[in-house]
DNA sequence: TATTAGAATGAACACTCGTTCATAAACTAA
DNA sequence: TTAGTTTATGAACGAGTGTTCATTCTAATA
């Protein structure tokens, strides 16, 4: 068995300080260490530590929610809508609970407003591609006359705004929750949803 | 009019220097500058750097939702409570739109993770605040049947997610949308929250 | 086995960091 | 005015920062 390349090895310590200490805070010196080499020979793989930000940043940008979580057997489950939603509400929290994802989205809260941040990252763009999946969702439900006639929009945030506030928080904070009781709260959620929207 | 105490300037110049650069990333030589003085004369008024954060914590610990936005005239229009929610939600979106609540969430949500954050603050604290208030709102229309029976932990999660996630992204980030925008957004959740929860 | 490209080393660079300290200036109280 | 206190200064500190570079090691290719 081949052993991890040196350059995802060094990818994946740099997320890990960054998610402690957030960018400015880690330094080359200590990613290094954490890697087992000297700091010198980081350059042999990546130009500088900006760069190393930006390939994390590049990696994370890739992996979207439509690619990883809806596929054809979950959209067959669109003929039971709440259904639906519970199963593709527990599949983002599976994915959302992965250790890569956790820091990655502390790393994203962290930097968001930094200017090393915001010249290339925004938390909205992040968000959007949840946002659209919801709005195409609701919206396709609200013309089968599924749900009731609501700005999808609006109707949109309402359903990913809990979410998220539950990623940040329980998912991905400090107090570490048992998944299940993540479950339980994401479930709440959509059975008080899904009884604010039903026709 | 005597002029701000060098103190309360540096505090202000802090703040502002965190919100942008994060705690790690602002140095007390650019805050010194800012203030225009030595960094040196920094600690004549503190004893570190540390020490003018966990100040600054300390400063908006003090400001609670409560003492802030709930008064006597406020709940005189519980009789209305739709009414009630739309006055009480845009309150908390003047009070978070204050520059310098702009710029304390920024800092909370940049270093709820670090090792400096972590063991004094978590964004947990600072939304209990709205939590339990809403929690105490709700639980008082549930009894008095203004609305369904729901948990109201629940129900207060519901309310305040959506509103954190304006805050955080709407009021306090980068792309400035003007007031009355917020204000609209704000109504149209609470208009779906209220449509949702009424008896 | 000899050659060569990639990766690791350790020392060094110029800089910035937070903090200290003796000294000087500015302000207050007598 | 004088004495005393607070505040500001500028130089210095040790340590840490990101980065460079000549050199050595390693592993695959010819």
């Amino acid at each position: 068995m081949k052993r991890k390349s040196t350059k995802k090895i060094i990818l994946e310590k740099a997320l890990e300080h960054f998610s402690k200490q957030g960018y400015a805070g880690a330094s080359i010196r200590q990613i290094a260490r954490s890697v087992g080499i000297r700091e010198s020979a980081i350059y042999n793989h990546f130009e500088s530590k900006e760069e190393i930000f930006l390939a994390l940043l590049y990696q994370f940008k890739s992996q979207t929610i439509s690619k990883e979580i809806l596929n054809d057997e979950l959209l067959d489950q669109l003929s039971n809508p709440e259904n639906f939603l519970k199963v593709f509400t527990r599949r983002l929290i599976d994915f959302w609970n992965t250790p890569q994802e956790r820091k990655f989205i502390r790393v994203l809260l962290m930097e968001q407003f930094t200017k090393i941040g915001s010249s290339e990252i925004s938390i909205s763009e992040y968000l959007t591609d949840l946002r659209s999946i919801c709005k195409l969702i609701f919206g396709e439900m609200s013309k089968n006359g599924i749900i009731k006639k609501f700005d999808t929009v609006v109707l949109a945030d309402e359903f990913a705004a809990f979410l998220f506030l539950l990623r940040s928080e329980k998912i991905s904070g400090d107090e570490k929750l048992p998944i299940t009781k993540i479950y339980d709260l994401a479930e709440m959620h959509v059975d008080f949803f899904w009884n604010s929207v039903k026709a």
